[in-house]
DNA sequence: AGTTGAAATTACGGATTGCGCAATTGATTG
DNA sequence: CAATCAATTGCGCAATCCGTAATTTCAACT
């Protein structure tokens, strides 16, 4: 008695008819890219979750592309030359505002607050893009206004994370203001301020409460580029009570991941 | 009488079994990375070879790695995040990248302008990494932006020491280009580019004057690796009057020093 | 609106390809 | 020289991929 061959068709509807082996691939090279220095097939292996017999095979075909360069002499594995024209090449089409401008969007939709992008500029930390939420009340922002280095969630995102030598000036200046201000929480010493810093490295998000108007909090993360450095800062502000204080809100948590995301998209790799 | 089902193995000999499916992969790829613009499905399979049917499935596949980017709106191709990363990668893992790298911000803060690296990439030269000083006013650059061969300084220390064949379509079509383009320094015959490139290599140092912006010169000079190839370039790019024109001004000097270093920090030694 | 056309995507079955296992080769160390 | 560890390959079965052609999608006209 003979069984029928064909049993069923396995593949899960709604999902797009693709190539199983280039799937298989990818692990092998997310591996790659995440060491730095040249893997044996055994750890290579591993990593992927596959046997040895097996990523050996797609190594192969791999380094035929060019993807994956062997050793000859000690047999291991590494990225090989055809990777880096890709990441060139893909660099070159890369425009570090569409990722930072998809991460706005995305966010102002799932908080439904308003969502700012700052960059650096010649006249300090610059809004250069809001996105706003379908509400009757919301904190308005406009583009173009700079913000204050020392008390805004953005600007004290750039201050953490920008080289000490682009913001010694305006921090100076920014201080002697404080102490003289209005805001009681402004740091109003380089030693108040370093504090603060050090916590925004640490949780890798900057807080300001009530600095645009009482009652109006802000939370800002940075984005990072290829190169580790900061190329925005992307933050929401909404009421104190929608948003939360803390850090652990969830405003916050989403804020840190879309961020990390959008530097994702940027080539920033967090281990360096 | 029934023929036997295993006629032949058309394996050739003495080559390495690896896996079709992620050899088809590669030719999209490359592609990919040969163009500027996304790529409808139909002209990618017409590059690669292939119906449109098949390289579809590919791209499903691809674009579930993240090495391949569909456009929701236009249907169209382009590398993904994914790719980046792979790049990005293999760049910091090419031994040269460290020397380089410190080379550039040693110089940026030595001269005080902005200082750019730059490979030779699939579209043409690309800057990968900049250093800009920190100052109000800088001349501005784009990681990724891709510099002409034969205006720029740094695509005429590539088009100088690359082998000939790797710049020649590239060539062949900037000096089209040129003959009635805007800038009348840029050289529009065959002829008049060997000349600029005879001084490149004579003075182991390329100049462009007004090439960015009127006012804005740039010197470039090349790294070599211990094989002798040409790996990056590195150029200074600042205001005429900074910087001065000659290959004598300082920053020049400056310049083929600490090249000459990266170079021999790589192994490259100098032919006789 | 309706229609037309081009491009993208999917269904189907047969044949090729990849998979697991275990053996073999190659390199390195005691 | 033996022993160990890693890399590589042969084998047969079963799953996967390929080509053709149909279907769907979507935009641009009349």
């Amino acid at each position: 008695m003979t069984k029928p061959k064909v049993i069923a068709l396995p593949r899960k509807p709604g999902r797009r008819q693709g190539i199983q082996s280039v799937e298989v691939a990818g692990p092998l090279l997310a591996a790659l890219a995440a060491v730095e220095s040249p893997m044996m097939l055994k750890d290579l292996a591993a990593a992927a979750r596959m046997p040895a017999a097996k990523a050996h095979r797609y190594l192969v075909s791999l380094a035929r592309l060019g993807l994956v360069n062997q050793d000859p002499a000690s047999g291991r594995y590494h990225l090989g030359p055809f990777a880096l024209e890709l990441g060139v090449a893909a660099l070159s089409r890369l425009d570090a505002a569409r990722p930072a401008a998809a991460a706005l969007e995305a966010l102002r939709d799932e908080l439904n607050e308003t969502v700012v992008l700052a960059v650096w500029g010649p006249l300090g930390v610059t809004f250069v893009r809001i996105a706003e939420p379908m509400r009757a009340v919301t904190v308005s922002m406009r583009t173009g206004s700079v913000a204050p280095l020392t008390v805004s969630a953005a600007g004290l995102v750039f201050a953490a994370y920008l080289p000490p030598a682009a913001t010694a000036i305006a921090l100076k200046r920014e201080i002697a203001l404080n102490r003289k201000g209005a805001l009681p929480q402004a740091p109003a010493t380089a030693e108040a301020l370093d504090r603060v810093l050090a916590q925004v490295r640490r949780e890798g998000l900057a807080r300001a409460v009530g600095a645009f108007a009482p009652g109006v909090n802000s939370f800002a993360a940075p984005i990072f580029d290829h190169t580790g450095r900061i190329v925005f800062a992307i933050a929401v502000i909404g009421h104190a009570g929608h948003l939360g204080g803390s850090f652990d809100a969830p405003a916050a948590k989403r804020l840190r991941a879309v961020a990390a995301g959008a530097s994702a998209q940027l080539g920033y790799r967090p281990a360096a």
